[in-house]
RNA sequence: UCCUCAGUAGCUCAGUGGUAGAGCGGUCGACUGUUAAUCGAUUGGUCGCAGGUUCGAAUCCUGCCUGGGGAGCCA
């Protein structure tokens, strides 16, 4: 049986027999002999390999071992003659499964661009920068069941195809089963949707956040762990068409719960990925942004800052810095205010809450003097909104009428109703952007390098 | 969608009106318990696409395509 890489580069001893599976990273011929070293993704390390002429069919093995060649390698584990590992195969027999041919394969021994490595997703995952991210990710995920389960949790799955097509969190992608070559028409020469297969417009979901409730009102605590779709055509290092969030949900719970959970939640994540892939964070904190532990570090002992909006505000007018866009009590905070509060100011994540009622959603808890609304924003250095989160409005009466004032009709939203006609509790919750987690814990600057395979405007090759 | 910068060898880039270059990679050889090995030789191009200006365009102009950074929108 062949044992993982990670595991013998930690625990394997000299004289122990050991048969290993990868790629080739890099092959150095010697006179006589030859080291490879072979990386199977359990680790950013690979496990060098020594190659005697005297293993069979050396001359031909070795002419076929480049970079990017899968292999399986049987030896026997021996104390590394040279600098840079504790051990090393000395290898019995290698067979190649496949050859990469050098003068195509595109994976070279140096530093590619993220950006060309982006044009071969289909290989750009082989490389240590990508590896460690998706180690990393994996982690993450992990750590976000881990924390909700032992809490008693519900891990909740909510529809990807959704015909709520306003719940305002942005452009939706439109699904049809119709033949869009010979669309049927109404008399009005609308798309006529009662042949569609839903029988009405169907889109792909932006946030489980409303169907979460429903669950929230049977099991009080669920959450939500999956992929949301988002059509605006948004070009920048932190958007994604696709991309995985996660929004717990909360009975009986204000938004002051609602913060510390999610204040506990990421100080969870912080640790298990520093308990698990210390050796990718230390990578990170080499290679791509220096500053990558210290936040960890940051975050996982430190208090996050609080405040209202309203005191944010006022920090910023009275900051020593001038801001392309007005700073004015009901506006909405551009990017570069928040920035200045999480990266200038208190230098860690921060928590604006009690928003401007106008600005926000009409699910959100209207303040007693309605000029607000208890809304919550975490704001990361560099990465800006990381959570969105509010207390909901639990009263029907006040829920009908913020629908009302926001043009929407409360007829659409029956269901979301009957949750405040029929057992009716205060609850809140909030939704992660999962991708936007895994780059402020990385410090990987383009959100596109963070997700194996990214959905972009103009981008869905692979 | 807007602003801005860029697109030249497999990769990273230099070349700003007059014979297309370097480093890395690949190939061949030498040497060496190597590890981004080293040394020597060698290979390598529709200068993003389409028009235009010019005796002459990688270089100047126009349009388009693609990508980076930023903004908006958002998580």
């Amino acid at each position: 049986m062949a044992r993982r890489i990670v595991e013998l580069l930690r625990t394997g001893q000299p004289d122990e027999s050991v048969t290993i599976q990868g790629w080739v990273r890099t092959k150095r011929e010697q006179k006589g002999f030859s080291f490879i070293e072979v990386n199977d993704g359990s680790s950013m390390a690979g496990l060098q390999v020594v190659i005697n002429q005297d293993v069979p069919g050396y001359e031909e093995t070795i002419k076929r071992l480049s970079t990017g060649a899968s292999v399986e390698v049987s030896g026997v584990l021996v104390p590394s003659l040279g600098k840079g590992q504790r051990i090393e195969v000395k290898a019995d027999s290698v067979a190649v499964f496949g050859e990469a041919d050098p003068e195509t394969y595109p994976l070279q021994k140096k530093r590619h661009s993220f950006e060309f490595l982006r044009d071969i997703g289909h290989l750009r995952s082989r490389t240590n920068t990508l590896g460690a991210v998706f180690r990393v990710r994996n982690a993450c995920a992990t750590a976000i069941h881990q924390f909700f389960q032992e809490r008693d949790f519900l891990w909740v799955h909510t529809p990807i195809l959704t015909a709520s097509d306003c719940e305002g969190a942005g452009e939706m992608f439109a699904v049809t089963s119709l033949n869009l070559k010979q669309v049927p028409m109404t008399e009005q020469k609308g798309v006529d949707y009662s042949k569609d297969f839903f029988g009405k417009p169907t889109y792909l979901t932006v946030s489980g956040q409303l169907e979460a409730e429903i669950m929230a009102m049977a099991f009080s605590n669920v959450y939500t762990f999956g992929p949301t779709f988002r059509a605006e055509n948004s070009n920048t290092s932190r958007h994604l068409a696709e991309f995985w969030m996660v929004e717990p949900e909360m009975a009986f719970c204000d938004l002051e719960g609602d913060m510390d959970l999610a204040e506990a939640f990421l100080k969870h994540i912080f640790q298990h990925v520093m308990d698990t892939c210390p050796e990718d964070m230390e990578f990170f904190n080499a290679r791509i942004d220096d500053s990558v532990l210290a936040t960890a570090e940051n975050i996982i002992h430190n208090e996050f800052e609080r405040l209202t909006y309203t005191d944010a505000i006022a920090l910023l007018q009275k900051a020593d810095k001038t801001f392309e866009y007005p700073v004015e009590w009901g506006l909405d905070l551009q990017s570069e205010h928040e920035r200045y509060l999480a990266e200038d100011l208190f230098k860690k994540p921060t928590i604006v809450t009690d928003y401007p009622t106008q600005i926000k959603a009409f699910y959100m808890r209207l303040s007693d003097d309605e000029k607000t609304v208890r809304a919550m924003d975490i704001l990361a250095p560099k990465i800006g909104e990381i959570i969105g989160g509010s207390q909901r409005e639990e009263r029907l009466d006040i829920l009908e009428r913020r629908i009302q004032q926001q043009g929407l009709d409360p007829a659409d939203y029956w269901w979301y109703l009957d949750l405040r006609r029929y057992g009716t509790v205060p609850h809140a919750g909030f939704g992660l952007g999962f991708e936007r987690l895994v780059q402020f814990m990385t410090g990987m600057g383009n959100i596109r390098d963070v997700i194996p395979f990214p959905r972009a405007p103009l981008s869905v090759e692979f």
